[in-house]
DNA sequence: TATGAATGAGTGTTCATTCAT
DNA sequence: TATGAATGAACACTCATTCAT
């Protein structure tokens, strides 16, 4: 009957909220149980509260994962990126739209998660940083490149597209796969947009 | 001791969706329970199955209820707007980012039964309606105005930026308000730098 | 299945404090769940949260319940009695030794709820209460009969005799029946000790 | 990390006791979980049932330990008393109503395993050993100093009147603290006036 | 001796739904 | 039409116990 394996507790916890991603990717976090997620993981009821205390400790942890991994994505394409102010906000658009993120699975479960946070104000509070980080970097590099007040409006605006792309491309259910490269050139132009209309202005 | 008054059916129905929303609004849908919709409507538990079947039934009819808010508006600022695409797409872009969809309760409202759609396909299937009508809606004047490519991406940018826009407002918490002016300045001016853009290529 | 049989409210409630005291009996309060107390009322675990709110709030009913039919005993045995502060106050010896107050099933079940009392502080409230009734009641008439602080240690003790014999005999186990005559005797003879004292004082 | 001290098992079996007595006072024994204890004890939580089996026999061990204790306490009381009779049942009361036992603390202990002993046949077999042994030691003294029948009674309610003041006293709450010094006096003078009536009637 | 990860039966509670009135 | 008592499956969570290390 019991078995206690031995396994690293970081191994453990990370087997914990595979399987929650699945069932949550599957079913909708909605319903997504505890037994649901301990059948998944091959694994007691019990260990989620083992692990991570209950199961909102559980989500919150999913989440922060999820951030965690699209911060590295952001880092790993603006490191490979010249250092030119255009070319790492073309770096944090081609993030955000990367393959890994754009799967129908990774889409819906970025959906459930945040549509999760409406009720839950530890999940908001990490949304709402995500949401500040994308604005920051986007204006900090339009900082170098536009006036002040153009810079918010463009960081505000190109943020706001690329979430609009992407949530309405998530709409389109699992059946319709996202158009990744429609998304990144609409993003693209946008910010082409804005600087031809900015030195065209100055060329004045 | 509650003498059932005699109602009209549509009345009735109104009444309780009514309830429905404030208590949607209050405390969230997935914390709306029948028994306290019943209450706000100072009616009895039975009276949702009475009149809706279930209480999917009931939501479903909330949020075609939204919609059919949220088109009267677009119709109404269209109708008072004159007939060039233009102006067409702004009376959309106007209705969009109304006071009546722009206040905090609306707009944790849309987000409540926005999210819901995403493990109902019932819903989901309404709200895929209503994003095609509004790419549908700004495709058609951009036709009128930019080649048919060119107004493919405009339509899908300029309706990923309302939603967007909408959405990085609504997370921002009660406390924050939407910046209604600002969203609206934004959008107008990406239809504007596609029109300019165009009309300059073309000036050529 | 569902059966929606109409009792009036009071009744329903009966029926299932009735429940949940054999089952507190056989097995104790700690044992008692609101699934063994459905099953005994043959209705089903839904039951009590309609009609109690919670467990808590049926424990509390049943320990109110128990509360009221003591104090209605205390009254049939004191109106039952002359008006003299002696008769008064064998009245309230008589009525803590009742037959229903001393089976075996009584006792335990006081002894249950005492218990219970401990860690629940609501409960307290209302042992407390029963408490200091019974000590007023005997310092009200003891008070008609001795001095002052006299009247105090002897109302505080022959609460306190009550008590104890109440309690120790409980603890005899189910087997041993508490011996109730020898109870009343214990009781009555300490009342007439600290009289005859008192003349005896009186008369030097 | 914790290398494991090799220590004594009466030592560990006092510590994971001690722990179990700070917790159960602090909590109360039906809040009192195994995993409290270890933690209190700053030991893993499978020590108990390495130790005393299981939670059951470390709940016995706690009680047998209480209980010795008073035993102990008692006997210093009596050997420090003279040997007439009176003197010996003085020093029962007195050990009962000694500092040690008194305390908020160890009234709240000794309630809560009393408690418990009604739901456990085996620790209410420990109460009635200790019950029986009140009883008999104040009847062994009373038989010195009156006739059988009322050596009987005179042991039986001053047991009573022991275990009742000390119950009701500890009703009060923990504010409230218990009055030791009018619980002595109130057992003294039962004493006395057994003693006083008794040489009463023989002097007619 | 000692650990603590893992188990899983058991608990109180919630709530959409049913249906006799 | 309307009521609301009753249902019962589903849920998150607790915790004594086990056992490989």
């Amino acid at each position: 009957m019991n078995r206690p394996r031995v396994q690293p507790e970081y191994i453990r916890r990370q087997q914990i909220m595979d399987a929650a991603f699945v069932v949550a990717t599957e079913e909708g976090l909605i319903n997504t149980t505890i037994a649901k997620i301990a059948k998944q993981a091959q694994l007691s009821t019990g260990i989620v509260s083992h692990h991570f205390g209950d199961k909102q400790g559980l989500i919150k942890a999913c989440m922060r994962e999820m951030l965690r991994i699209l911060h590295i994505k952001v880092d790993a394409y603006r490191s490979k990126a010249s250092a030119s102010p255009q070319a790492q906000i073309k770096a944090i658009i081609d993030a955000n739209f990367d393959d890994s993120q754009t799967t129908p699975q990774a889409m819906r479960l970025w959906l459930e998660f945040w549509s999760a946070s409406l009720h839950t104000p530890e999940l908001q509070r990490l949304q709402q940083i995500n949401d500040r980080r994308l604005y920051s970097n986007l204006y900090f590099y339009f900082l170098q490149l536009l006036p002040q007040t153009q810079s918010q409006i463009a960081a505000t605006a190109l943020a706001a597209l690329i979430d609009g792309l992407w949530l309405r491309g998530s709409l389109g259910g699992s059946k319709q796969s996202f158009d990744a490269e429609q998304a990144r050139h609409i993003a693209y132009s946008y910010l082409e947009m804005q600087l031809h209309l900015y030195s065209a202005v100055q060329g004045d």
